[in-house]
RNA sequence: GGCCCGUUCGUCUAACGGCUAGGACGCCAGGUUUUCAUCCUGGUAAUAGGGGUUCGAUUCCCCUACGGGCUACCA
């Protein structure tokens, strides 16, 4: 029975996509790499009421953003589409016939209002749960419970139907879930569930399935919030005749709040002041902006292998991965049962070490757009070396403006404690060195600093912190001596003797 | 309410009956550093509770508690 792996992504199209759903996406993939397989997106938009415009187009882009691209499906291919459901919808018909004429599903011309009203009456009872089932259907208008003729006559008469799955009334339905092994479910807790709706669309629960089929996909591997359905699934595919076809099944565990209980929302991220979303999004109807990960200033590599790990451990202590490094070592047995926090300072650490890792020259390459200044590849890159060790961001190596231009103000603490009365006339004589000094290196500027000190009896605290405040204005950052090999040796001494001038003047 | 799933340091997790329950993030302390950050060293801290099974349970079973998901002509 062993066939090709072909997983597949099937969003709904009705918004931006959910970090939660990046990850069902993300380890698709991983599982379709692993084993040489197909990784498909296909859209689910059987509800045309909830449709959004460009969320489609939101997920791609956000798949490829994670370099998690499908190499068949909506907008990419493949011989077994179209990979949108709504374009799908003629599709569906003969395998809802085929169902009925094996009656396994039927007709069914309860109006919303009548079913919500059964509800309401079974609620004030007492009993919440009401269900379409074996028991209730007798007693509702559908063609278990009509005559052939009264339910030819409605169909005739064009009035509104549903066609609903017939279930068993007592039959237990077992499957073996990747993850969580063995579930089992009686048919008297779960309802007939529509299939056909009376727009002629199916539901997802129908369309999944013959989707799937007809798709040849071997695994579904999508969220908790679909365990309780899966069952029905399972009956689906029985139903059909294609149980030996039928996929294995996994169902991930989901993404929770940081804080207190219950899924990772939209809200959550607002709140705490972290994005939700992979790309940041635009409600088309509200004007709404979420933030994105990728707006925030995160490498796409460090969001997935964040992501990856939020659910999934490899078993060893390596937890800096590659994605191709993720596509070999992934295994849906490593995969927890329980649901997972999410936790944002990780999230930062992990664009931390990504950050480190890249070159002075390639970081340069990436912020070179934000620069406003007109500077070289070679300086900009040296800022980086100097900065990268004391972020986590790329905005963050920019965050001194002091490499660009020539402070206008001096850090406030380190004036008031270190500024002495016989500070400017220290200063002069260290910058009078400086002029003389011809190999500008931060070794020799770092040489002749201390023997300077030495020279004057002085301590490094007397003098550093002072010289720092006025070629940077702060009053801490990266080595001084690297910042002045980097600045170069006229633009140090300008701002020696500017600085000292503004501050004896002050 | 019903059904299903889950429960190891604050958080992510390792230990698939057998060591002082390991690692990472965070936090705290010390060291390095002119300073901040980095870095190094150390520390804090967990098997939800109760019953079994067993020579032995984090691990297997049951009950309780807690948490989550589902309970639409939404996916």
């Amino acid at each position: 029975m062993d066939r090709r792996v072909r997983v597949r992504f099937a969003p709904s199209p009705t918004g931006p996509l959910h970090i939660g759903g990046v990850r069902t996406a993300l380890y698709n993939y991983l599982f379709a790499k692993k084993h040489g397989g197909d990784f498909i997106l296909r859209i689910e938009d059987t509800d045309q009421t909830r449709f959004v415009k460009g969320a489609e187009e939101y997920i791609q882009e956000s798949l490829k953003w994670c370099g998690i691209e499908p190499n068949e499906g909506q907008g990419y291919g493949g011989d077994l589409g179209p990979y949108v459901q709504s374009e799908r919808k003629p599709m569906y018909r003969q395998y809802v016939d085929q169902l009925i004429e094996a009656d396994k599903a039927y007709y069914a011309f309860d109006t919303a209002e009548e079913l919500n009203e059964q509800r309401e009456n079974a609620k004030k009872q007492g009993l919440p749960g009401w269900q379409y089932n074996a028991v209730t259907r007798q007693y509702l208008k559908n063609s278990t419970s009509l005559s052939a003729d009264e339910v030819q006559e409605k169909l005739y008469a064009g009035e509104p139907y549903v066609v609903r799955i017939k279930l068993p009334r007592n039959e237990e339905v077992r499957f073996h879930d990747e993850i969580r092994g063995w579930v089992v479910v009686n048919t008297a807790n779960m309802d007939d569930k529509v299939l056909f709706k009376s727009d002629g669309m199916p539901t997802y629960h129908m369309a999944n399935i013959v989707d799937d089929h007809l798709m040849k996909i071997s695994h579904v591997i999508r969220g908790e919030e679909w365990l309780p359905s899966a069952p029905l699934h399972v009956l689906l595919y029985k139903y059909l005749g294609w149980e030996d076809t039928a996929p294995k099944f996994a169902h991930l565990p989901l993404i929770l709040k940081p804080d207190g209980n219950g899924k990772l929302s939209k809200r959550d991220g607002d709140r705490l002041g972290f994005p939700v979303f992979p790309l940041q999004w635009t409600d088309p109807k509200t004007g709404d902006i979420s933030s994105g990960y990728r707006e925030n200033g995160y490498f796409a590599d460090a969001f997935v292998n964040m992501l990856a790990f939020l659910g999934w451990n490899p078993g060893t202590p390596q937890e800096i991965f590659s994605l191709e490094e993720l596509c070999e070592a992934f295994t849906l047995e490593r995969v927890g049962k329980s649901g997972s926090k999410f936790d944002p300072d990780k999230t930062k650490w992990f664009n931390q070490q990504y950050l480190r890792e890249k070159s002075g020259a390639e970081l340069a390459e990436l912020i070179k757009p934000q620069i406003g200044a007109d500077v070289s590849d070679e300086f900009l890159a040296g800022v980086c070396e100097l900065m990268k060790e004391r972020a986590s961001f790329t905005h963050e190596l920019l965050a001194d403006n002091y490499f660009f231009e020539t402070p206008s103000e001096f850090d406030e603490k380190t004036i008031r404690k270190k500024w002495k009365e016989h500070t400017p006339q220290i200063i002069e004589e260290l910058t009078a060195k400086y002029e003389s000094l011809n190999n500008w290196t931060s070794a020799e500027i770092e040489k002749t600093f201390k023997d300077f000190l030495t020279e004057k009896e002085l301590g490094m605290g007397a003098v550093l912190p002072n010289f720092r405040v006025l070629v940077t204005g702060k009053g801490m950052g990266p080595s001084m001596f690297q910042i002045s090999e980097l600045l170069g040796k006229e633009e140090v001494i300008k701002r020696l003797k500017s600085g000292i001038e503004k501050l004896v003047q002050a």
